[in-house]
DNA sequence: AAGGGTAATGTAAGCGCTTGCATTCGTCAA
DNA sequence: TTGACGAATGCAAGCGCTTACATTACCCTT
């Protein structure tokens, strides 16, 4: 065992560097090998049912034993397929999209297909440009967070011909298919639990709203429902920040220390959530006693504050289960896309109490 | 506004299935349209200065005018490279490999590479399995977490000359490039910290280590510790759980309810950690001065428990950053991939107390 | 026994791009 | 003026695979 003190250290071992030609073996060599053609070979993998059984058993074994396996890019360009879906999502850094697409992927992997992922970092121009990335390689299919982009985004997936389905959205009216849920209702529901409690004022953590319209739906969520009980736009005390356990900690320093502070924080996810229950512990506030704090999506993280988030539960797992079956029926059999609500679900732990 | 009590809904919008032939434009299509050949427009995209200014020009105009986007298909067949680096995680269910991701992720995209993410759910097949699909699909690199995976996984890396790089761990006797850190070591530091509060029953709360590489290195350094102050292994009380906080939840009631409970319980991640915390509060146990409780790994979630996790600090971004570069440098100018240890660190928060 | 049908397999034409080599053309030195 | 040379460009051969169509070999049916 080595002194844990030791600087960063130095090379140790390496890999072998680019030697003669490693060249796979093709379509032809297992033809070769077994005395029959590409075509053969080809359809052993692509419609087995197509092919005698005992020429099938014998393609297949030297395909083992030659360890074969199709070079995408060649498959790629004369089927046109790649049996490929892609996502963009916002961000990687933080678990709200992590289960979602975990069950994706698994969903995906169980119709034989494979998930490429990329992030946007919340940036448009970047989703746009990843959108691109994933078409040109080939995707037969996309998973996009939000129903908020540019139109020659959607433009561009037109042109293609490149199905797309939405997720973490569902609003009546969108003019794509979405999978999700209804972030304006599911936070009104949550902030009528809070006025419920005596609450009326309100401070709000939101994301930034004009690049993410799940951000700028809860927020309308939260003033219909403060709209509702007669409350005023000036009730609500409203804090914009990146995403992050650090910037909700900030933001919930600035909420209060001004003067005629919020007795209810709601925040538009767990994270900032998170964050604001540790700034709220520092600073020696009590929660629910003193101040309530709320989240959303209910991520792991959600059950592990003390107490526990008080917060709306979102079906990831459901949600990327469905999408991936939605897609790969899309994508197989030209099935349409067919927009799903999911339902949403107040999940009541500790944060939240009577206003004091 | 909704009723947020709408059952699961039904078909709403749909897009409109294939159609025509949104067939993309092509290389043909641009030279066609400046009357060049397609070798002309192919070098304006790849070795630029191999071209005329002004045809130049006329080519990246008329691309600009198509919407043209190579073929990655086609391309990845004629040249061979990709510009593609693949990774296989683990899970993207928690946080644990996230940021390393992240820029990961982020490096790469920096260096005009693009990222393809797979995840085995720690199951050495499905790891095999995916390492086969990226190389089929062109990976010009692999990332690859751990050093423990069958044989015939190097092999096939080798035969294809696939540069893999290991992280999230790194071994001075290790065959093969790695960058990360000693987890035997980081987690002998811990357990010694711990063995110095007093603390003389360890509750060890661990990922299946016989999958997982770094979860028996973590185990080994604590088994070490302990066996340099002259404690036995039974004076370990062990339990192995999979990942997830409701089984590191689980996990510690099992050590706690049993007589001659430990006073101290170390975890393999912080995972297992926050499950720990909760199950404690449950119980009605005050962490730290009932019991103590350590993760390891420093994501998120450390910060959020109450009091803040006791935890070994992991550098995950300049791990992730590192990779990028390294495996880079590899694939476009054929350096040597070269193993790097980073130093982790001690992050004494508040779960660690003396020994009742 | 002949004709027709079917299942199994082969033939070969691309898919869109890169790149080694050939060609063209203008420039410059002798 | 001529030849050599280099820069700019074109030509065309694949890269490994899929698939429409052609061919072959059987098995039935009449």
């Amino acid at each position: 065992m080595q002194a844990l003190t030791l600087p960063l250290s130095q090379a140790i071992s390496q890999d072998t560097v680019t030697q003669g030609t490693p060249s796979q073996p093709t379509l032809q060599d297992v033809a070769d090998r077994c005395g029959v053609s590409t075509a053969t070979v080809s359809r052993c993998l692509n419609a087995p049912d197509r092919v005698g059984k005992d020429t099938r058993d014998r393609v297949l074994a030297a395909i083992d034993a030659l360890g074969y396996a199709p070079n995408f890019g060649a498959r790629l360009m004369a089927a046109g397929r790649s049996n490929t879906i892609g996502a963009v999502i916002p961000t990687m850094e933080n678990a709200i999209f992590a289960q979602g697409l975990q069950a994706f992927q698994d969903g995906l992997h169980q119709a034989g297909f494979t998930l490429l992922v990329a992030s946007s970092g919340y940036d448009p121009q970047v989703e746009a440009d990843q959108v691109r990335t994933l078409a040109s390689r080939g995707a037969d299919g996309l998973l996009l967070i939000g129903q908020g982009r540019d139109k020659a985004v959607y433009d561009l997936l037109h042109a293609r011909g490149l199905p797309a389905l939405l997720a973490w959205t569902y609003r009546a009216d969108a003019p794509h298919p979405a999978i999700g849920f209804d972030n304006v209702a599911a936070m009104a529901e949550l902030a009528d639990a809070v006025l419920d409690q005596g609450h009326r004022r309100i401070g709000y953590i939101s994301a930034d709203t004009t690049t993410n319209d799940r951000a700028a739906e809860r927020l309308a969520g939260v003033r219909a429902a403060m709209a509702r009980r007669g409350l005023s736009d000036g009730d609500l005390e409203l804090c914009t920040v990146p995403y992050g356990i650090e910037t909700g900690a900030q933001a919930f320093r600035t909420l209060m220390t001004q003067t005629n502070r919020p007795t209810a924080v709601m925040c538009g996810n767990d994270v900032l959530a998170a964050g604001a229950m540790g700034a709220a512990r520092d600073l020696g506030l009590a929660v629910p006693k003193d101040v309530s704090i709320t989240g959303f999506d209910d991520i792991e993280l959600a059950q592990v504050t003390s107490p526990g988030l008080t917060t709306v539960h979102v079906p990831h797992a459901q949600m990327g289960a469905k999408a991936a079956d939605a897609l790969v029926a899309r994508v197989a059999q030209d099935a349409p896309l067919i927009s799903v609500k999911l339902p949403t679900r107040l999940v009541m732990r500790g944060t939240l109490g009577p206003a004091p």
